[in-house]
DNA sequence: GTGACATATGCCGATAACGGAATATAATTG
DNA sequence: CAATTATATTCCGTTATCGGCATATGTCAC
């Protein structure tokens, strides 16, 4: 059994570091293919593949007209990711907490 | 070129389910990993081997203790994660604005 | 040392992903 | 219709991953 497909989720879909630098390019305003494509310095079809596996987890919307496409970041799974993250939120507090008392009992123990 | 190492980097990490199970399951208390074959009812090598690839790239951290190994997540590269994703967080704000204007102004022409 | 327990590693086969180059599709222009 | 532009798809070879099972390593208890 091979890994999960890049398509099976978002997490999947963002393990790819091009993708993450497509998503973060279109987050705040729709460009057309051949932006990313300069922006980004990345060959046609593979930001036209990329694009792709974005479109079908849900990560990006289309807006065709005429030949061009115009895609936006989707954040709806983007969002989805973020609470995953936030279940560790308290604990990370914890350990600066941690990491900031020794470092306390350190400075203190000096003088 | 195949796909990037899962221990190249916490997205890749992550981006297999059951790491991320075993991270939630680790992430308030250390456990051995009799706890976690048990807890999530998977093989003992398969648990190891994920654990392996959770160390390796930082997500989690170990202490032995005579025949035992006590694991528990290291949230530092989670927060980056969460660093990450909160770049989009105006933008999805501003997605869900705009569905709740639209949910009014439809609302409000119903009446 | 022997046996029991806890965890780690090795071997296997099947499969999907990646980049690159070529080519296909679709829309526009003249 | 032919040429051009914008994007999408296909083919190819290389390679890391996964689960399952067997086995290795390490530790304790008698």
């Amino acid at each position: 059994m091979p890994r999960a497909a890049t398509t099976s989720d978002a997490f999947n879909a963002i393990a790819e570091p091009r993708r993450r630098d497509i998503l973060t390019f279109l987050a705040y305003a729709e460009r057309p293919v051949s932006e990313i494509v300069d922006g980004l310095q990345m060959g046609q079809p593979s930001v036209s593949k990329h694009l792709r596996v974005l479109l079908e987890v849900g990560l990006v919307d289309v807006r065709r007209e005429g030949r061009q496409a115009f895609y936006r970041t989707n954040t709806t799974h983007i969002k989805a990711i973020h609470e995953w993250t936030r279940l560790f939120e308290r604990h990370w507090q914890n350990q600066l907490q941690r990491i900031k008392t020794r470092a306390e009992r350190t400075a203190a123990a000096k003088q």
